[in-house]
DNA sequence: CATTCGATGTTGTCGGTGTCAACATTGATG
DNA sequence: CATCAATGTTGACACCGACAACATCGAATG
């Protein structure tokens, strides 16, 4: 994460006691996700945020409206970045159901190891409607499921059906799976795994098997 | 929710200013949850919880240690109220596929109806480690699933493999459906379901045949 | 009944927080 | 160089979580 890219002007003054920071709205993000992850969310706080970004506790008002517009760059960034790492590891596979099981598999990983963006993204912290808003339209991560459930679908390999009500089963496996590992309800451990990575790709292919098309293509 | 039961005393003095409330612990967890449905998370002050009791800012803490215990208490009453609804609806309903799909349903729906609660019980709120605790040993939401499980496969119905591996996937099904419901990343209109009871009802549906043991293709 | 005492509610206070307004500093542009 | 919009600082206010000291009630005891 803090892919931050630009660094064009920030001109090195010598690292201290400069006025302007050079990017702090990054640098807020980036303390407010590093502080979600160390200290949890009830120490998530406006005016930590700042001091760890090395700035005075109004300083972050020239950069998000209040609090909340602060967590929504959060999860922006979590959409963005989650986005990216599914499609990233989907180019690497071929096969409908292959990719279908990767990008599940991604969509877990990606939740247990970026816990912050993911609770961000998907907690109960915003009370204005906030849109997911992906990177490009038909991006994000639910479009990549449909897209694959299509072309499963075409290929004769899944389960005849409403695509979208396909693609939801498939979501709510992968998020349910994901939410219990990040809010630890579950321990890979007792699950006979010894890690989230292998878990994942067990349940992910139980997900698909379960969604695979019948031998034959019979359909009973 | 709210189940008081013992009223044994606060002797009905005039319904005016009585000093003792009577039954402030369980009014301070109502309030709790009121808020939380109204207003949301940010909103829930232990202040307001306390003005909304009728009783004064420091009131709560004859009850409850900090801010943090009264969500545990919140957090107690949920898992109780999704078991013991767990239980009664499969208690009507015989053959350990039915009862898995009734169990799965009705997980959905509690969280679909009493979202305060769900949040609680699984959202980031907690920096102490938080047991699940339910009401007895072995009568939580997972265990009720487990012995579906059991059922199912001692009766040749379910897939075979490890128990609690096929349970979790049956848990992350649910528990991801309710959580997008919950968190507002899905609406039923656009699934092809007029109301979450209905998608519920599918989903679930679709998640036991996946499970189901591939023998008959008759469709069940 | 009068006294006592633990449980429960109140008042006052402290440091910390979100937010705003007024002010200060900077770099870019003319 | 002078100006100005962007950006950071200072100071203030109301609110919050938490604690301590005090007040009030009801039940048990004599």
């Amino acid at each position: 994460m803090a892919t931050r890219g630009k660094r064009t002007q920030a001109t090195e003054r010598t690292e201290k006691s400069r006025y302007h920071h050079g990017d702090l709205r990054q640098a807020l993000v980036d303390a407010a996700v590093a502080l979600i992850a160390e200290e949890g969310f009830a120490a998530l706080t406006l005016r930590e945020v700042a001091r760890r970004a090395g700035v005075t506790h109004a300083a972050p008002y020239r950069h998000f409206a209040d609090k909340e517009a602060l967590l929504e760059a959060v999860a922006a960034e979590g959409y963005r970045a989650m986005a990216r790492e599914m499609r990233q590891r989907m180019e690497r596979v071929t096969g409908p159901l292959e990719q279908l099981i990767t990008a599940g598999e991604a969509y877990v990983l990606f939740a247990v190891r970026h816990p912050p963006h993911f609770r961000v993204m998907f907690g109960p912290h915003f009370t204005r409607p906030h849109e997911p808003v992906a990177s490009e339209a038909g991006e994000d991560a639910f479009s990549l499921l449909v897209r694959c459930i299509e072309a499963g679908q075409a290929a004769g390999l899944l389960r005849a059906g409403d695509r979208l009500s396909l693609a939801l089963t498939a979501w709510s496996q992968v998020h349910g799976l994901a939410s219990l590992l990040v809010d630890r309800q579950i321990d890979p451990a007792e699950h006979g795994s010894e890690s989230a990575e292998t878990l994942a790709r067990t349940q992910t292919r139980r997900l698909v098997e379960g969604l695979a098309a019948p031998l034959g293509q019979g359909r009973g």
